[in-house]
DNA sequence: GCCAACGTTGGC
DNA sequence: GCCAACGTTGGC
């Protein structure tokens, strides 16, 4: 059996709605709510083990704080069917999901956050999406493995934390 | 709080 | 299909 080659992404979550020490705690979360088409497009291409970087979003220093991994296939996003919910949306339908969500977990924290200013200011970094005006609104976007592992190396975790199965120790 | 950037909606 | 109006995001 083949595997595709794992994607890399980034995802943005505002610290005082979901911080990524809330998915630390959780353990696991499911990452609903995206009301974008081209965020929903990537999280549609997402696979089970495709690593994340975690960006904290709208908060006085905007950064990598984390990564994390996809372990979900991607799947409909319930909150659009639940009218109580503020992401309800009656244009989905089981039969036709408009909107659509995958479950992830926590890798680790980074020792370093890597500030949006870090990406922007180093010539490695500064090509990646969220340092560009065209890409700075979307709330999940694809990484080049190259930006991953360059955002792991400043941010002090060795690359391998990102390879390996679960490196978070039992509670 | 301001504002630039961009996505979505809806009239035509 | 075009485009103006409007809403949202998110850095500063």
């Amino acid at each position: 059996m083949t595997r595709r080659a794992r994607r890399h992404w980034l995802l943005k979550s505002e610290p005082d709605v979901y911080a990524y020490e809330a998915l630390e705690r959780d353990g696991r979360a499911r990452w609903d709510g995206v009301r974008n088409y081209t965020a929903r497009n990537h999280l549609r291409s997402m696979s089970p083990g495709d690593p994340f970087l975690f960006y904290h979003s709208s908060c006085p220093v905007p950064a990598v704080v984390g990564i994390g991994r996809v372990v979900s296939e991607p799947y409909p996003d319930p909150t659009q069917f639940d009218c109580s919910s503020p992401w309800f949306d009656p244009r989905g339908s089981p039969e036709q999901p408009r909107w659509w969500s995958v479950d992830v977990e926590p890798i680790a924290a980074l020792p370093h956050p890597v500030t949006l200013a870090a990406i922007r200011a180093d010539p490695l970094l500064r090509a990646m999406l969220v340092a560009q005006p065209a890409g700075a609104r979307l709330s999940v976007q694809p990484v080049e493995r190259t930006h991953f592992t360059r955002v792991l190396r400043l941010g002090g975790l060795p690359a391998s934390v990102a390879r390996g199965a679960r490196t978070r120790p039992p509670s």
